[in-house]
DNA sequence: CCGTCGAACTGTACGGTGTCCAGCATAATG
DNA sequence: CATTATGCTGGACACCGTACAGTTCGACGG
């Protein structure tokens, strides 16, 4: 497996970036480190710098992939429900990626390019609940934050409460934020 | 300055939690070690083992010390802006703090003392607006939540929006959240 | 007053982290 | 074929949290 020096391994930022998926499905988030990813493309630790500019950056891109399995609400669906189910899921997702919430926070939302995707098919469909544009992101930074506090709430180590009575809260809460916005 | 061994230095756990507050003022939550903590004291790293149980634990502790210079809401304000006021003046706090607010979401909001002094207080306002006891907890967890994001994309490494406009859209937001409460 | 005991503190060390530097072999380019 | 650019390595630096064993002191029971 460790090459004579020189020979190349043949990475690449993809291979890189799966590998990170890996180790974090594998060992969570404080088991993902430089060494623990390039120790699981067989490769020493400082050979990623050459694909990836720091951990900070890996990290930011594992969060958006994970994001990509999100799918986009329909743009023909009711407004209400439509956006009300984007962040259900996005709390389901968060869910089940646990180690990720903190993360997630940390960076205080993802800016990657899925990430955006999302954001702008919820403008959409804000603009037919009456919501104009530039108060949609007003709106659409509400429901995130939100959402994602709550996901804090549920994957937290102590979890006094379950992610199930969690997520009928949010669900209620988020209509409040919705009709709140649809009003004004 | 370094002791012969054997002397005292005659710590304690406030001196400690001091000291804690002063190294994280000073270089900032990056910046705040044991080892940094230590030294701050004139003392071996390790020392400080003997009054705190973990770094966790020493953080968690700063954390609700923070908390102690938020006033709680009068009994007799008036529920809604009283609620308003405390969240919008835990957001100020949380701003004048920045690197604090990525610590509190990694403990998922504090629990300590004078958090829920700060909870029961605003559990008397909810009453008063009509919500009744199991459904505050609820509500109070919502609105802190809430408040938690919006300090967190404040303060922000990237921050494209300065936070006065984050406070003035989480007025709005609480707000909607408050009418929402008072509706159901 | 003395012996004992427990607590406070030390030095040392282990295993981990992210990341930089210099060197070298290979692949790509002229 | 000669040259340059790239990918990777070994090694190192400066940290981190914390466990272990040992020393020395303050306090307390006899």
């Amino acid at each position: 497996m460790p090459r004579t020096p020189g020979q190349r391994a043949g990475l690449t930022y993809d291979a890189v970036l799966a590998a990170a998926r890996d180790v974090f499905a594998e060992r969570g988030r404080a088991g993902l480190s430089m060494r623990s990813v390039a120790a699981h493309l067989g490769v020493a630790p400082n050979a990623l710098y050459s694909h990836v500019a720091d951990k900070t950056a890996l990290v930011d891109a594992l969060l958006d992939d994970v994001l990509g399995s999100l799918a986009p609400p329909p743009a023909d669906a009711d407004p209400r429900t439509g956006l009300r189910e984007v962040m259900l899921a996005t709390f389901d997702l968060l869910v089940t990626h646990p180690g990720l919430v903190p993360t997630y926070l940390e960076r205080q939302g993802a800016r990657g390019p899925r990430a955006r995707a999302l954001g702008e098919a919820m403008t959409v469909l804000l603009a037919r609940l009456g919501v104009d544009e530039d108060a949609a992101g007003r709106v659409v930074r509400a429901l995130i934050v939100h959402t994602l506090g709550y996901a804090a709430l549920a994957t937290a180590d102590d979890a006094s409460l379950t992610p199930d009575q969690l997520r009928a809260d949010l669900e209620v809460t988020l209509d409040w934020l919705l009709v709140g916005a649809s009003r004004s």
